[in-house]
DNA sequence: AAAATAGACAACCGCGATCGC
DNA sequence: CGCGATCGCGGTTGTCTATTT
């Protein structure tokens, strides 16, 4: 006597998302922000449920999102997470900026598992999934934490580097309590580039006409999703990636070509977008962590601690967005 | 070249948590 | 305080692509 699911409905439409449904979508989000999913599905005018236009949102065009190609640090981090939180995927995910929990999950069970089924046949499992010959009850505890305090080291260097300051250019900062921002900032840039390449992947199985593909995205732009991103400062580097992706993408449409210039090419510029993001999660996975509960609460604090006290330590470089630390007092203890 | 199989990943489903009335 | 609506998470499934036979 469960609820019914919430997309049980007739005239709901459910599968691959099209190019089409993901440009109405990422249209309507720049104009009115993330949030309110019940009214998304209504209002955009998608034949889609809430819940669907959430995940696609969340795990595919949300601005800041890399996909595929882990890194060994990432590998790593997440084996060392997902030793300490288990599969909370969300919580892991909060620790990588630019991934999602869905990617990481994925990659878990696909990519990692198997090879920490593979370590553990020919050398013995450990924990950490990567250096030990002897199996983990044969470590002291002292040994793995001192390896587990090393490969973290590296894990976080990893991700200071990915954070830098450096790579970030030119986004401006978002706000989401104030949704018009939205749809003055370049974050959306790299929703594009995501559409983008999901497009010419779209294109590869089906062909479509140039007319109609015309037409449907002179619509799609008309409706919504402006040129106003395009025009928005971009460096010298965008434009050279630019063109090369043009070349990619001959056989394009001119629509579709309209899409490229709208986008930057550059996912780094949406550092700032992710900081913020990754705030937030980190936020929540402040909240949901509960020492009484998790046997691996004392690891997960000094995990924690390292990586907020590494935040405060940047604090002249690396600012967290919307929300910082020294203004929430969920992180006095921390500071 | 075609069929079968395996791998990868996007999307769905169900459930618990949270929010607002 | 109770209840319904909504959101977010994790497990699972379905589909597409690549590889092997």
């Amino acid at each position: 006597m469960g609820r019914p699911p919430c997309c049980d409905k007739d005239g709901v439409k459910k599968g691959q998302w099209t190019p089409e449904e993901d440009l109405i979508l990422v249209s309507y989000i720049q104009q009115h922000g993330p949030g309110n999913w019940r009214a998304v599905p209504t209002n955009a005018g998608l034949l889609r449920c809430s819940k669907s236009c959430r995940l696609r949102w969340t795990n595919y065009l949300r601005p800041g999102i890399k996909r595929g190609n882990f890194t060994e640090q990432e590998e790593k981090m997440i084996i060392h997470l997902q030793a300490l939180l288990g599969n909370r995927w969300a919580a892991i995910a909060s620790y990588l900026p630019q991934r999602t929990d869905n990617d990481i999950k994925n990659h878990w069970n696909t990519h990692l598992k198997k090879k920490l089924k593979k370590l553990h046949g020919t050398q013995g499992y450990c924990r950490d999934g990567f250096s030990s010959s002897a199996s983990s009850e044969q470590i002291s505890r002292g040994q793995w934490e001192r390896k587990l305090q090393t490969d973290i080291n590296m894990a976080k260097q990893a991700l200071s580097d990915a954070l830098s300051p450096q790579k970030s250019s030119g986004l401006t900062e978002l706000k989401p309590s104030n949704g018009n921002s939205y749809a003055k900032s370049g974050a959306y840039a790299s929703s594009a580039e995501n559409i983008a390449k999901m497009l010419k992947r779209w294109m590869r199985k089906s062909p479509l006409k140039p007319g109609s593909t015309q037409q449907s995205f002179d619509n799609m732009f008309s409706a919504g999703v402006t040129t106003e991103s395009a025009n928005s400062s971009q460096g010298a580097d965008d434009h050279s990636r630019k063109e090369e992706e043009k070349k990619c993408s001959k056989e394009m449409s001119e629509a579709f070509q309209s899409l490229f210039a709208f986008e930057s090419f550059d996912s780094s510029n949406s550092d700032d977008f992710s900081r913020s993001m990754s705030t937030e999660a980190s936020l929540s996975l402040q909240d949901e962590t509960k020492p009484d509960l998790d046997p691996h609460a004392g690891q997960l604090l000094l995990l924690e601690k390292w990586l907020f006290d590494d935040a405060a330590n940047q604090g002249k470089d690396y600012q967290f967005s919307d929300t910082s630390l020294d203004e929430n007092p969920k992180f006095e203890f921390l500071l």
